[in-house]
DNA sequence: CAACAAATTAATCATTTGATTAAATCAATT
DNA sequence: AATTGATTTAATCAAATGATTAATTTGTTG
């Protein structure tokens, strides 16, 4: 076997227009609706040239997954374990950032909602998100601001839930909305760039509400 | 061919099997990755049986996607569109029974997400909701609602998506919550019982905040 | 019961699809 | 140029899968 190294510049190449191909494709279909000869097509490569890099749609897909889920879920981790910044500081830097990244992949969301029904176990247990969320700074500032009560409802999931599901539902809606309301593609947009504005203001409401 | 009132009994036993059985697996594992096979098993009818019914797996699953579609949006259309209840109680109607619905069918939000995603035109434009939302009392009312100053955000879509999203986003991101914080089956549904009380108040604190 | 249509089954087909193989090409090294 | 190993291709395989067919069973009607 060639070293990794010696011929690295092709390597990169092709590995990498196989993985961008499947990416695209994935999004946009889904695994189990996923041909190989799409992904090889998408690619402009040889159909066994999947096989010889990845061994199998399989291993491709988990690749895919893992990067998306890790890219996706470990932004969110990280902001929610600043220690410098104070709740509300969070919330708008999570929506503001959350929302530019989904316009510019709108695909994901959907992706990760669709492919974690298949299989709930594998790609969990991969993400360490479970400890990691427990003993987060977020989890402390939320308790400290219902100690101070500054937040009606105790239990943290309600926010997190909240917050996300503010950001993200649309996108994952957003067939419906298009369909039912007529926007185009453009109108949306920019109510999802008016809601970078509106969630942090709604959210700060609502958990001050009884 | 037989006239099928003269054998209603076996033929909607026989049938309603196999459409049972169908519904069960397209929930869970959607169109791509269902297999007629697994249909017929769950139905436990002979495969033949299930294209002498329904012709193809198409037109079987566009007959559940279809049920499935308009018994769950047209559920929120009548609610929206109904005179005699103010805005208030549609919240708290419109709230109350999805959480129970989900609670009672969790694969149906996933499942409508998916598949919408393959095929947005086709199952869009059977159903007529555009012009029953734009026409609706609930946009009317929300409408007077701003004019009176009772509600900050003009944009009726905003109060739709928040709406919608705070009942239905924690079913689609089930497999993620649970997993991300440990919460079995029985605790999260608790969860979703508690936002029946919850999401009311904080809709009202939200559309007031500016 | 005879006759006929409907319902059901077992067997099979044709395609699709993920994967492999063997040969050909390319690129670097000597 | 010859050698060697990595990359790429065309052809093909085997299994899966949606669908059909031909025969069998069931049920109803005259």
């Amino acid at each position: 076997m060639a070293k990794k190294n010696e011929t690295k510049k092709l390597d990169i190449s092709t590995e990498a227009k196989i993985k961008e191909a499947a990416r695209k494709v994935f999004y946009k279909k889904g695994f189990a609706a996923t041909r190989t000869r799409d992904i090889a097509d998408e690619a402009g490569i040889n159909l066994a040239l999947l096989n010889y890099y990845f061994r199998s749609k399989q291993k491709l897909f988990e690749i895919i997954m893992l990067e998306t889920l890790s890219g996706f879920i470990q932004n969110v981790v990280i902001l929610l374990n600043d220690e410098k910044t104070t709740l509300e500081k969070k919330v708008t830097e999570i929506v503001s950032g959350y929302i530019d990244l989904i316009i510019l992949e709108p695909e994901i969301p959907t992706f990760i909602v669709t492919e974690i029904r298949s299989n709930p176990n594998l790609l969990l247990e991969q993400l360490p998100i479970k400890n990691v969320m427990a003993n987060s700074i977020f989890f402390k500032q939320h308790q400290k601001a219902v100690a101070d009560g500054l937040i009606t409802e105790p239990n943290p999931l309600h926010f997190l839930m909240n917050l996300i599901g503010l950001i993200v539902f649309p996108f994952i809606a957003k067939p419906l909305i298009m369909g039912g309301s007529g926007l185009k593609l453009k109108a949306f947009n920019e109510l999802m760039q008016q809601r970078k504005n509106l969630i942090p203001i709604w959210i700060k409401a609502m958990m001050r509400a009884k």
